[in-house]
DNA sequence: GTGCAACCGTTGCATACGCAACGAAAGGAG
DNA sequence: CTCCTTTCGTTGCGTATGCAACGGTTGCAC
């Protein structure tokens, strides 16, 4: 089961690609529509929820993030409660993007799964998550 | 369905830990070991076959070879029938280290698909390899 | 209040990875 | 045989990513 990974790995290439030919945007890699559309589902998270949301190191998130401020797509705050926090914000022309993130993802989405049952998708998803959790819980004891 | 890519690679790194952590051979970085697996579960592979199998980039599979071969676990010698090919063995000492890798790897596997029936996992393999063969038919379609 | 531990984000560093361009070798078509 | 195309591996380049160490902030214990 361990050498799904690399199947997975194409997978999100694939998608990459994807969007990088629908959406004309030549300042964004392909990498970043997934925080494109992380932080505009949810406007205001802490780059602690999106690394949550991406699971990402939260070192590539704060690179990441710090790329997309400087090129103007994303806007960060302390947040008032607490000054450790950031909290994201997308900018004008992101939320404009958003929609069309969204539509060639979905249409993506539709072409890779087309012919495979709503079933089948939960359980492979169900599955996924679960070892997700008990790989996160091995990797935990391991490094204590 | 899209998002499932954070979550195996998540998994993946859980097992470079887990490896790393019970197999004793400080020249080999985590990623090593499933070069390791694909090299002598079936010795004497061409590098375009091990790409394949690994689902990685040729240039990627060129280079871990290289450092590898370099360290003293593999050569490569060309094939007789075709002269631009490159078949890779395992040395001793990679003969001697496979048992191990595959029996943490199966530990492994173990732990982190405890409590998923046997059909669960047919299901998700199936699936991700069906997504996996539209994605890049897709990838093709896009790049050409 | 003071000290200490936990937490969030940043940075230095090393590695992995893909893509595109290249070179050597092979396999035709003529 | 010669030219052209295809194929396999290598290399230059840029980005992505994780880990460990650090610095500022918070909250808790006392």
């Amino acid at each position: 089961m361990w050498h799904i990974s690399g199947k997975v790995n194409k997978l999100s290439r694939s998608l990459g690609a994807y969007r990088g030919a629908r959406i004309d945007d030549k300042n964004l890699l392909p990498h970043h529509y997934s925080l494109v559309w992380a932080i505009c589902r949810e406007e205001g998270r802490s780059q602690e929820q999106l690394t949550e949301v991406l699971c990402l190191n939260k070192s590539t998130v704060a690179r990441a993030l710090a790329s997309l401020e400087e090129k103007g797509y994303v806007r960060r705050a302390p947040s008032d409660a607490d000054r450790r926090v950031l909290l994201v914000y997308p900018t004008e022309k992101t939320r404009a993007l958003y929609p069309i993130v969204r539509q060639v993802t979905e249409e993506w989405n539709a072409k890779v799964t087309e012919g495979i049952s709503e079933e089948e998708l939960a359980v492979c998803e169900s599955v996924l998550k679960r070892m997700q959790q008990k790989a996160m819980a091995l990797l935990r004891k391991e490094t204590e």
